[in-house]
DNA sequence: CTCAGTGTTCAGTG
DNA sequence: TCACTGAACACTGA
């Protein structure tokens, strides 16, 4: 699920709870989750206090009082819980940190793909990932400038964080089909007029869903993704898959190996 | 039992 | 080195 409206979503939880704690130590399950080794790590956060929670795309940076900035990026299932007691321990809680006020904070992930470690500092972090602009922030003209002259699948290019950071799978569609764009077209072929479009849908997409604190099931009736099957139980299998504009079936094709939701009447080849 | 998957990275090709 | 494609990663749940 984590995408930039999840991973700003876990950002303001944090700030409402584990921000400004002091951390006494450190619980890792699997240290194959590590990008700093254990020792390292736990030497770092040992007596550090949290005071800041900065997000870049899908990029959770937390400032430590110690200079340095721990870095979490939530792979595929990653979440986050701030609990006191052990009993409430949710499952899949992969690394916990434990504050000094009796207080913990599970990094949830069942799948293992998230990965917890240390940078030098935010910048420095996002020169090392190469992270292009956030999502949220890059302009109609950075857009323009460095999908233009591509010539893979426009999706793909959403995806790659080096050009615009934040921007997952589902996102993807979604953006696509409220700029009504087919997904698969090259970039090099987007007029000035899609382009816009495609600006503009980025926007409207992140911040509806970070409005509705990317729950999905509070999105506009008018987006692709309540025909993804993302619950089971909130959808009949007879409304899935449809349009939401026309009813008509949707369309499912693979582009840059990635499964892709699409509306062939809105979004035209 | 098999298989797809919300993300990233890396090997391989051109 | 760049642009692009496709597989691999670890695990759960359908």
């Amino acid at each position: 699920m984590p995408e930039l409206p999840e991973v700003e979503t876990y950002r303001r939880y944090f700030e409402e709870t584990a921000l400004g704690q002091t951390v006494a130590h450190l619980e890792v399950e699997d240290q194959r989750q590590l990008t700093t080794d254990f020792d390292t790590l736990q030497q770092a956060l040992k007596g550090a206090q949290f005071t800041g929670a900065h997000r870049i795309g899908k990029h959770f940076l937390i400032n430590l009082s110690t200079s340095k900035t721990l870095v979490l990026h939530f792979g595929m299932t990653g979440d986050l819980a701030y609990y006191r007691d052990a009993e409430d321990t949710p499952r899949f809680a992969r690394i916990v940190f434990h504050f000094q006020n009796g207080f913990r904070l599970a990094f949830i992930d069942s799948r293992k793909f998230g990965r917890v470690g240390l940078a030098e500092s935010i910048e420095a972090y996002r020169q090392e990932k190469r992270l292009g602009p956030d999502a949220l922030d890059i302009s109609l003209l950075q857009l323009q400038a460095s999908l233009g002259k591509r010539k893979a699948p426009v999706k793909s290019l959403l995806l790659d964080q080096k050009i615009l950071a934040g921007i997952g799978n589902w996102i993807a569609d979604e953006v696509l089909f409220q700029a009504q764009i087919f997904p698969a077209k090259l970039a090099n072929q987007l007029s000035s007029a899609e382009f816009k479009r495609l600006h503009a849908a980025i926007l409207y997409v992140l911040k509806t869903a970070i409005e509705e604190e990317a729950n999905y099931g509070n999105f506009p009736k008018t987006f692709l993704i309540h025909a993804r099957g993302w619950d089971d139980s909130a959808l009949k299998p007879a409304e899935r898959q449809v349009c939401p504009q026309h009813r008509t079936p949707l369309n499912i094709i693979k582009v840059g190996g990635r499964t892709t939701y699409f509306c062939l009447v809105c979004q035209p080849q």
